[in-house]
DNA sequence: ATGGCTGGTAGAACCAGA
């Protein structure tokens, strides 16, 4: 008799200004685990209550004040919970726990990297890479079963992105962020949960811009936010979703939740 | 069509997102 253990991830874009949408979602979907990235608030005034009330009193918050920010709200108890700085710069940008189960969760807000593709004129992609290069090597020294989920900001297969031709010199997509996510994805063998249950080339897209009028019209997604699976968790993995219809939601945000279901 | 929008914060002809 096996449980099944169900993880949302969402980039949020202010978990204050969406908490109808936050609602919705557990409501429809009842995860066990919801992951919110961009929170944009301070651990202090964080909504709780909107949680607490819907049974997800288990918490691990990381914010900061006006950007990033990132929490983990859970019916389930949460242990060890732990931050890393992988940019070395004091931003909020990942919490992790341990699940009851024996499964380490780690969620994670990578720096989106700035205009220019080009570490020498532009600081914020010099630490966009050098915060992957630490997860790298973080991850290369992992020895337990884990969860790692997000918004990597990087697309890495050309089907993930409407056009690979014109957002090839475009932060998110570029070959230099597309090899630094390769070689984190290698340092550990890690399963990208989309692509087992959605194999490329099909389309995939988490993402999409708030300056298009109609995001539908010309369907310029990409493939930003990710959940990836150590591979001693290869067995369990059970279904992988994107909810894409969240985009049409009053007031979205321009990402959609991502759910995957392991047997544990 | 690298920004056509959005949120936070201040009270901006701002910043950041990607």
């Amino acid at each position: 008799m096996t449980k099944r253990l169900k993880i949302v991830s969402w980039n949020i874009n202010s978990v204050r200004a969406r908490t109808a949408l936050v609602e919705r979602l557990l409501d429809e979907h009842q995860p066990d685990v919801l992951c919110l990235q961009e929170t944009k608030v301070v651990d202090g005034t964080f909504p709780s209550d909107l949680f607490r009330s819907r049974g997800y009193v288990h918490m691990a918050l990381n914010g900061q004040k006006m950007h990033h920010g990132v929490a983990i709200l859970s019916r389930l108890p949460l242990n060890d919970p732990g931050r890393h700085d992988w940019q070395d710069n004091g931003e909020a940008r990942h919490v992790g726990v341990r699940l009851e189960c024996g499964i380490r969760l780690e969620n994670v807000y990578v720096p989106a990297g700035g205009d220019t593709p080009d570490r020498n004129v532009n600081l914020k992609f010099g630490q966009k890479l050098d915060f992957i290069e630490r997860m790298t090597r973080w991850s290369d020294g992992l020895c337990e079963p884990t969860i790692i989920v997000g918004d990597f900001n990087v697309a890495p297969l050309e089907c993930d992105v409407w056009s690979h031709k014109a957002l090839l010199n475009v932060v998110s997509h570029t070959p230099i962020e597309v090899e630094a996510l390769g070689r984190l994805q290698q340092a550990h063998g890690w399963i990208d949960i989309g692509r087992k249950f959605t194999p490329a080339p099909t389309r995939c897209f988490t993402w999409w811009s708030y300056r298009s009028p109609d995001w539908t019209k010309n369907d310029r997604g990409r493939r930003l936010d990710h959940m990836w699976a150590s591979p001693e968790l290869a067995g369990h993995l059970a279904a992988h979703i994107v909810l894409e219809p969240c985009r049409n939601w009053e007031r979205p945000s321009d990402h959609v939740p991502l759910i995957c279901e392991l047997h544990i």
